[in-house]
RNA sequence: GGAGAGGUGGCCGAGUGGCUUAAGGCGCACGCUUGGAAAGCGUGUUUAUAAGGAAUUAUAACAAGGGUUCGAAUCCCUUUCUCUCCGCCA
């Protein structure tokens, strides 16, 4: 969320960007945070000039005790009687404001940065970026479904027997090939400098707040209401929770963490074609960079993620472009986003399979992330995270594009990891 | 899951109702000392919010939340986490 003083410095590039997002009352919103912020530190004021008249006088009383008169002290206590339901009054409306001014701030998106263009939809984000050649098909070639089934490599049926439709179950060369994928995503960040860990799969509650899922999008994770956990939607949320209630030094940036998770996500209200097969599911696999940054570095950082991941596509030899998000399109808790989508030779579309994201101060706010600067004061630092990649629809893409009449052909970088160069 | 013991500042650790934001030590920073270093000596060393141009001042925080009291690190309740023993277990 953004910071009050923020809001309060920068009413007008505020309104205009949230206009660049279509959001609607920004006007009203910010004006009432405006005026709650005024009275919550007014009503701070008041209460803290009770409180310290009421420490005052308590230590009369203690010293009246102390010399046996305890008369005197009598009449003092009458006295703190009246304060300490003042301060109790203040201090109940000074929580309720508070309340309501954090419900306020809740529901402000991030700013844009001035590079987001205006836009509803998905149709006006830019691509900035396209490479690769879109491969000919041979004749009869079929999308990914059906050669996951004609190869026995992914079990739709057996997923949705156990579990449930989105599980699905990935067999021999199939499985392996998601390890290889796993593997080769994770070598490439850690050798860019990206360090890998392993976070819990489950978080809790605090974790949820802090990283923007909760309290608004709850109905999107999986909840284990006996423990009150939540399943992880992405490795976001644990890895940045890391750095939740931490002051940095400026000497630690920069951050850089990368971690393979898998993914859990309810997706309620995702139906039709175009979540077929392996374009949407409920539980996948995705390997994530996580970066905490420096304020005056982070768009550096943010354009050295993208061209990490470029790199990466290169390599794999798949034909991609990247999209800078319009406002309309543009997550909640992000100030500048790219997307990364592959094109899907066999299904005629393009699938996205990243998205690269400076959140600037709107998460590091929640998540109490800071660092001490030059001056010596404690700083909002800036969050970023993106997709190394989502493996679902990289394998889709995979699959459908390297696919010959003999067999699919894997991709020369991912053969070490495989010990195969074809599944047939 | 059962029983017991605990949670105090960057760390160790004292502290069972007021003079404790918190002794003492370690660490760290700066200064003095020194040929240089170590030792020694001195000074400083949490965060958030509010008021102020600033120096600064006030309030809050001793796991978290609530309660008792004029006054709580200290007493009571709830939650949570850690440790020890037992049970179960990959």
């Amino acid at each position: 969320m953004l910071t009050l003083a923020f809001i309060r410095e920068n009413k007008e590039s505020i309104l205009k960007g949230l206009a660049v997002r279509n959001f609607k009352n920004a006007n009203v919103i910010i004006d009432n945070i405006i005026k709650k912020d005024l009275s919550k530190r007014q009503i701070k004021t008041e209460l803290d000039q009770a409180l310290a008249e009421s420490n005052k006088i308590s230590k009369e009383i203690g010293v009246f005790f102390k010399t046996g008169e305890v008369q005197k002290a009598n009449i003092l206590k009458e006295k703190t009687g009246q304060l300490k339901q003042q301060s109790k009054a203040l201090n109940e409306t000074l929580i309720k404001i508070e309340d309501e001014l954090n419900e306020l701030l809740y529901q402000v998106p991030n700013i844009p940065n001035p590079l987001v263009p205006v836009g509803n939809s998905e149709e006006d984000n830019e691509t900035i970026f396209q490479e690769g050649e879109i491969p000919k098909l041979h004749e009869g070639a079929i999308p990914h479904w059906e050669l996951a089934k004609k190869y026995d490599i992914i079990d739709f049926e057996l997923g949705n027997k156990i579990t449930g439709a989105g599980f699905p179950v990935y067999k021999g060369k199939g499985a392996k090939l998601q390890r290889a994928l796993i593997s080769y995503f994770l070598d490439k960040n850690t050798e860019a400098g990206y360090t890998e860990v392993q976070p819990p799969l489950l978080i809790n509650e605090a974790s949820g707040i802090g990283t923007g899922q909760l309290p608004d999008k709850e109905g999107q994770m999986y909840h284990v209401g006996i423990d009150n956990l939540y399943l992880i939607p992405t490795a976001e949320v644990p890895v940045t929770n890391f750095y939740r209630d931490v002051l940095l030094k400026e000497s630690d940036f920069p951050i850089c963490n990368t971690a393979y998770t898998p993914c859990f996500r309810r997706e309620a209200g995702s139906y039709g074609a175009h979540v077929r097969g392996l374009n949407r599911l409920h539980q996948f696999d995705k390997v994530e960079i996580v970066r905490i940054e420096h304020p005056e570095k982070s768009y550096e950082a943010l354009e050295g993620m993208v061209n990490h991941v470029k790199g990466i596509l290169q390599e794999l030899d798949l034909p991609y472009r990247i999209l800078r998000l319009c406002g309309g399109d543009l997550g909640f808790t992000s100030a500048l986003t790219y997307d990364f989508e592959l094109f899907s030779t066999a299904q005629d579309r393009w699938l996205e399979i990243s998205s690269i994201s400076n959140f600037e101060t709107f998460q590091a706010n929640r998540l109490k992330l800071r660092f001490k600067n030059k001056e010596g004061k404690s700083q909002l630092a800036h969050t970023l995270n993106g997709s190394s990649l989502a493996l679902p629809r990289v394998l889709a893409a995979l699959l459908e594009n390297c696919q010959t009449e003999n067999g699919i052909k894997i991709p020369e970088v991912l053969q070490k990891y495989t010990g195969f160069d074809m599944i047939d």
